[in-house]
DNA sequence: AATGAATGAGCATTCATTCAT
DNA sequence: GATGAATGAATGCTCATTCAT
């Protein structure tokens, strides 16, 4: 019977809503586990029957939000798409996104910050890391072939350029989260104009 | 009386250098006062003396580092070396003093995440980031009037790499502290293969 | 109909065999109305619709196990071998249960401990106190006619004896079940030793 | 200096005192430290200061105790009154102590319910038991060579009557305890009465 | 009869901060 | 300046019990 499964996930989704709200409000440490009952609309014993404690809803939401995000670039992946366009594609809608929902990025920054403190959230984020540059390097490799029929840019370069491609991503989000109404730029211009950067070094002669 | 002051710097030294152990063991929210009492040797009635609390602690500890980030990076770009060659100094003793100091890099990244939460923290991020920018511009503009007296790149062009090139740092430290045993990489080849990247991207027609 | 009795009754013992088992390993106290769940292999509505409460479990745990030595000890009365036979198998019987259930003695302490607390439970105790009493002292007195046709020691020495031996049991269980694997003693033979003496001292001469 | 020290054994007195009087009020389990911290007059963190929780509360309690008990029992030995003098003094004592303390045998109760749960507790009753014990057959050997030079009893029966007095008088004082208004008895009557039958059962022939 | 999801009052403990000495 | 005992609000979590199904 799906029935219970049904309720349990939907129960689990409702916690984990309310959860990121508040975490997104508050931070973890300032969140506690009443607001996130009452945001939820649940009881508390309700909350507990669901999530075992704090640490495992920051974990469930930390796991959420990656697995979005590895499916994401796994459909890109799957498209026909000529691959320079996919990778455009790739992060003006990741700009945009985190642009049109305010809390997102905090709430991202937040739960990066437990890696430090909690292992299952940070086994959850070399993982997804690993997973990540691999697809991305996937990426390069396609636009490289296609590009340059002759072969293009080495190897190495373009798993030089897919980690920097990442490290950049992150790094450009937390910039853009810190910066103050008067410094705040344009994240999805910036961004792309970073990585086509990065993109133009990778075929570039040193 | 200058004894005053020495002894009060020196005492504020201790207490800081204690806090910054303590931090980086436990992060900030897993610090208790009273940890930090007993590393810094002193009594709990003499830290409370010498900061107002555990917030100005961690304040005083960010406006430390980057304080010092700055200083060598005016440092840097004072010499009379090649820009290129001062750049990758720059990033080389960047990395190899974060390799050198295990502690330094989850204890940066804590304080970092109490950007979010820490207003006076989140300034001092937000003035530094900005001043970083602009001493990271400077030292480009030097490399592109060096390597092209023509002109080389167009201004725009070196604005987008000098951004590039502090959130690529950032970054990577970020997936460096984050990295496994198994996963972890060499923090200054990558970072310089980034670096260079993106500065030959720089110049690289479109 | 008796059908419903019976599985009424089988239920209830299944449930009480099941929190015997919990409260013997954890204390009542220590004991959540879940394991009793789990132990027992029945829901948790099914407990709660055989048993008013936790307070409820424990009354008919009591209630189950003074009734049974009561009954023993009435067997006892109504077989016709000599008394002082009868009190050695008593005393002995007694023992070796004790002996060769291990939970069983700490069970009851634990539920005697209970009686401080639970009103029911006291009633219970002093109830079967009572009896218990009563039902040594008589065996006593046989002890008494039969030994000495005379009419050997007067009443209140049976009294006192019968209150001694009471006591006797009671406070060596309890130290027996608190010694060590170091102190331990064999529980039989002492038990009887003391019994000896007391009822020896019965009829010896100030 | 012994400033600090009193101040110290002072506050874990008054701390002590209030645990006292609140475990035997509502017992072990339903006593609230926010009782207990109301009844001592103190703050929580005081408290939190003198003990690190509520197990070490009952333990220190269990502890000072025993130990009072035990060196009533090292007074009465040292004394040169007869020995049976002593005996019926001791047992008397004891009993008009527990009749003017109407807290002590329930508390002394609920404590020594705790030794089946805490295990620090088990072992200061453990150890206690044997002292006791030892303390007890010295008393009991002084009375045998007293009263009959010759030898009197053998030593198997004196340790037998030891064992048998420390039960009779634990057994009893949980009989009373437990006792209705209308069941109750006199304690030190009743109590010193066993003890005689014990002591005359050592000598009597079997 | 039986299930198990849901409830929520209750509670021990922590810890940043203060202040009398 | 320095000490450390004292404060008490804050909080994550438990678990006996209920009740819709």
């Amino acid at each position: 019977m799906a029935h219970n499964n049904d309720r349990t996930s939907a129960r689990r989704a409702q916690i984990l809503t309310a959860a990121a709200a508040v975490f997104a409000r508050h931070g973890y440490h300032g969140a506690r586990m009443d607001d996130i009952v009452k945001e939820s609309g649940l009881s508390k014993g309700a909350l507990y029957w669901y999530f075992k404690g704090k640490e495992e809803l920051a974990t469930a939401l930390v796991h959420h939000m990656l697995t979005a995000e590895t499916q994401t670039l796994d459909r890109l992946l799957a498209q026909d798409a000529p691959a320079a366009e996919r990778l455009e594609q790739l992060v003006r809608g990741f700009a945009r996104e985190l642009d049109d929902n305010p809390h997102r990025a905090p709430l991202a920054q937040e739960l990066l910050a437990l890696a430090q403190t909690i292992p299952d959230i940070r086994s959850c984020y070399s993982a997804h890391h690993d997973r990540y540059h691999e697809q991305l390097r996937t990426l390069l490799l396609q636009m490289n072939s296609t590009q340059s029929p002759a072969g293009g840019a080495p190897d190495h370069r373009i798993d030089d350029a897919a980690l920097a491609l990442l490290c950049v991503v992150d790094g450009m989000v937390l910039r853009w989260t810190l910066s103050t109404p008067t410094s705040r730029f344009d994240l999805e211009d910036r961004l792309w104009a970073a990585v086509s950067g990065i993109v133009r070094g990778m075929d570039a002669p040193a």
